[in-house]
RNA sequence: UGCGGGAUUGUGUAAGGGUAGCACGAGUGACUCUGGAUCACUUUGUCUGGGUUCGAAUCCUAGUCCCGCAGCCA
């Protein structure tokens, strides 16, 4: 199934082309999504999944989802799961699902080819030692003394490394490249470590692990990929990647090929600042409404499609950039007025009693589900006396371009009657606005007037006697510039939390359609925005909704001029 | 004063010697029983200086600015 769909073109692509015109990899393509299982997927991975899969979708070849799983202090199988799930959820299906732990006694046995071939060696020195021999960005590094051991020598050293004999930190294996290299990746860079943790598949089995130059390569060569897609960050190991690949002979040589990752007006991008909200409680959790890892965009509302459009929408280049998170709400906002249930909620009632219609009288009027899709049919919404209207949509004291409820004036209910405000009720005490008494038309069933007279506002509303409750959740930006990780005035990203990212509000009054509506469904309530039923606080007797995305608002933007 | 990348409107991305286009945003108007949606229109751009050419975002040249790299992280 292609689930990108026409993905237009790119430099990747390009160079995918030019590699099958000359027949480079057999006319195959072959891709990889390799994350590290040590934290939950983001829209920037959903970027790079949409890069890698939608890439051998376009020319018939395949990806795999592989767990780049070297570095067992840091990974965990809940990210696992998670992340199956997600790549899952996305829409995507991978052909291969393996983990680089998968392959570490084939790794071990290419280190075992490099020291015979004089190409790696066991090496004492201190961490700091090492940092020390690399040299600066300026000035070449110094060889190691125990740069020269012989074959034999460093062939027993390795061997004893892996057999637990030295303790964690004391010795690692080392590439023999150049210490002189302008490149920083290739001043014999570090192929193997010891640590003692418990990995989360191989157990205890090791206590030395491949470091990720080293390792990656042997991944892509072991599973035939053909080009392997990465950040912009590793373009500066591309000669040792190729180094690896090329002494391990392995009998493949993908080529690596590196695009920018995505980044995201007010929001963060980064696992460990993300890791962080989670674990100092400033979010509820990886998959907060708010965060923009892809869980926090499913619980929050986003569709897959909506997802993978975005991807689609904003490109595949070398230039970091930017993109502007209202490109993502777009894209969310374009598919859910398509496909969502309209529906009306007030989310901040005030009461309205319509003064010349019967007590006990309810009339079920026939309300369309979407107008964009007259196929979706209409539902019955019982209107009665005593409705709620948005404390919103009405102004004592209306500005000129206010064309809602006044004392009066006439409105739209929408799919019932046109009301006029006959008088306000407020509290004695506070002087707030509590009710309003109204008069309706008998004549404007349906909401249309008969003598044609123009009513400009049309409002949702609720039937008071037939409400259902629930709490809505509001979301904003978690923060409240641009780009919070700027640090350059000596601030940090969590200087710009924003104190009004959640906004919760409760006794909202639902009209009773939503009684049975499921966690995960979506809607759009009406003149408000797009709303999705809470999947984890849901409840029996407790409704809750995320507002994914409030509609397009020109009140708003007339309001906030004045 | 090393190495590797990059620079096109507010943002993102096309054009690879021949009218700088598209999307989002912004603005204006039309329409509307959602101030939604839809439709129409508008606005702003090739980092700088030289050169080649009838013609340069594109080729040459000299600069400028930005990003990444000194983990036993990935």
């Amino acid at each position: 199934m292609e689930i990108m769909g026409d993905t237009g073109t790119n430099f990747i692509h390009e160079i995918i082309e030019e590699d099958i015109r000359t027949n480079k990899y057999g006319k195959k393509v072959h891709t990889r999504f390799p994350p590290e299982p040590n934290g939950y997927l983001h829209i920037g991975h959903a970027k790079a999944i949409c890069i890698d899969f939608g890439t051998a979708e376009k020319y018939g070849g395949k990806c795999n989802l592989r767990f780049d799983d070297t570095n067992p202090s840091k990974e965990d199988v809940e990210y696992v799961e998670a992340i199956k799930e997600d790549v899952k959820w996305l829409g995507f299906k991978w052909d291969g699902l393996y983990y680089a732990s998968d392959y570490f006694d084939i790794m071990y046995e290419c280190a075992v080819k490099l020291i015979k071939k004089g190409l790696a060696y066991v090496c004492d020195l201190s961490p700091d030692e090492i940092r020390e021999y690399r040299g600066t960005l300026t000035e070449p590094g110094k060889e190691s003394p125990y740069r020269n051991r012989s074959v034999e020598e460093n062939l027993d050293l390795f061997e004893r490394m892996k057999n637990g004999e030295f303790p964690d930190g004391s010795r690692v294996l080392r590439a023999k490249i150049d210490m002189a290299s302008p490149n920083m990746n290739m001043r014999d860079p570090v192929l193997y470590r010891i640590l003692r943790a418990t990995h989360h598949r191989t157990g205890d089995k090791w206590c030395i692990y491949p470091m990720y130059d080293f390792a990656h390569p042997i991944e892509d060569c072991i599973e035939g990929i053909t080009h392997s897609l990465c950040s912009l960050e590793f373009e500066d190991h591309r000669p040792l990647y190729d180094w690896v690949v090329n002494n391990v002979d392995l009998g493949s040589k993908p080529r690596q090929i590196e695009f920018a990752r995505l980044n995201l007006t007010y929001t963060l991008m980064s696992k460990r600042k993300l890791l962080q909200l989670v674990n100092e409680g400033i979010v509820s959790g990886w998959n907060d409404p708010r965060m923009p890892t892809l869980s926090g965009l499913r619980r929050r509302g986003y569709t897959p499609a909506s997802i993978r459009n975005f991807c689609e929408k904003i490109g595949v280049a070398k230039t970091n950039s930017v993109v502007d998170y209202a490109l993502l709400e777009h894209c969310i906002r374009e598919d859910l007025n398509k496909n969502a249930k309209r529906v009306m909620a007030v989310i901040r009632p005030l009461k309205v009693v319509i003064e010349n219609y019967p007590e006990d009288k309810t009339e079920w009027f026939d309300i369309e589900n979407n107008p964009e899709n007259p196929e979706m049919g209409t539902r019955k919404v019982p209107f009665s006396r005593v409705i709620y209207i948005e404390k919103d949509d009405f102004m004592e004291d209306p500005p000129k371009k206010f064309f809602r409820l006044a004392p009066g004036r006439e409105v739209r209910l929408k799919g019932a009657y046109i009301i006029k405000c006959e008088q306000v009720v407020k509290d004695e005490q506070t002087g707030e606005i509590i009710e309003l008494r109204c008069t309706y038309d008998p004549e404007s069933k349906g909401g249309n007037a008969p003598d044609g007279r123009k009513v400009k506002g049309t409002l949702h509303w609720v039937s008071a006697a037939h409400a259902i409750d629930a709490e809505v959740r509001l979301y904003d930006h978690l923060f409240t510039v641009p780009n919070p990780e700027d640090e350059s005035e000596g601030k940090t990203f969590k200087d710009y939390l924003n104190p009004n990212s959640l906004e919760v509000l409760k006794n909202c009054k639902l009209e009773p359609e939503l009684y049975c509506a499921a966690p995960g469904s979506r809607y759009q309530f009406l003149r408000l925005g797009y709303f999705c039923v809470d999947t984890v606080d849901t409840k029996e007797n407790h409704l809750v909704f995320n507002r994914t995305v409030s509609l397009k608002d020109t009140w708003a933007k007339i309001a906030s001029k004045e």
